[in-house]
DNA sequence: CTGAGTGCAAACGTTTTGCACTTGC
DNA sequence: GCAAGTGCAAAACGTTTGCACTCAG
């Protein structure tokens, strides 16, 4: 993925702190404050949270990344890529995403509530494959 | 609703002050803790926030209630009930319950996760039909 | 060259904690 | 009577802000 272009893309400026949160994101697929912040440390050691935080920001308010509220943990944030669920293994926390096609859910609700629905957040808690077998 | 057989049935003591919790919460449907702290200081004007935060954790853990965390707003808290979906509108913030059969999807995402799903947050937002015909 | 981004320290809002006192059971 | 709940103040926590400096365009 060229971060670069995708920051030019969304009116951001490109910084190398920039493409390190990118990078991380993309290759955690989700990443919390916190996580992101020991592992950006590692190539930026002067880094702040400040600076985190505000690039988080920014992002988000140009979405090019999105924030994932999660229940009982730390919101996680995401590259925006097309709509799609998560998933969340009670036992391991592992956190993925899946492709599902909601639209039959949506016409349900519309249907019953009268709402124009544009937005998801689909969170399903379980137990992983992995740890169903332990 | 019987909010003192509700309380023992979570093995929790019966206070004024988590009764009127309750009834708060179940009046208006969700309430942030915000909203939840203005109401109750009405009838405990002395009530001090660090007794609604305990209370709220309390039936947090005992699972009398629940938390909705919803994308770009505060969580708010619920009585617990049956599994139930919630819509958000994004033009007036009303906030409500929609009851509908969410197997199929849980089916389809079980299917192709191999995950074992046992519990989901489900956030749809949109525009309600009131603020559609503005 | 200029506006935006960075890093630091301070401020802020929210939530939790410790403690003395009170209350439910 | 005793464990649990309450209210207060202080502390802890996560996040934001202001500012001087640096850098991208």
């Amino acid at each position: 993925m060229n971060y670069e272009l995708l920051l030019r893309e969304h009116k951001l400026k490109v910084t190398p702190q920039r493409l390190g949160i990118l990078t991380l994101m993309q290759n955690a697929g989700h990443l919390d404050v916190e996580e992101l912040f020991v592992l950006i440390k590692k190539q930026f050691s002067s880094i702040s949270l400040a600076t985190l935080y505000k690039n988080i920001n920014a992002m988000l308010e140009n979405s090019l990344i999105t924030e994932i509220k999660i229940p009982r943990h730390k919101s996680k944030y995401e590259i925006a890529k097309e709509p799609h669920i998560h998933l969340l293994c009670q036992k391991c926390n592992e956190f993925i995403d899946v492709s599902v096609n909601i639209d039959s859910l949506v016409d349900e609700v519309s249907m019953k509530s009268h709402y124009q629905l544009m937005d998801s957040s689909i969170v399903l808690c379980g137990v992983c494959e992995k740890c169903q077998a332990l």
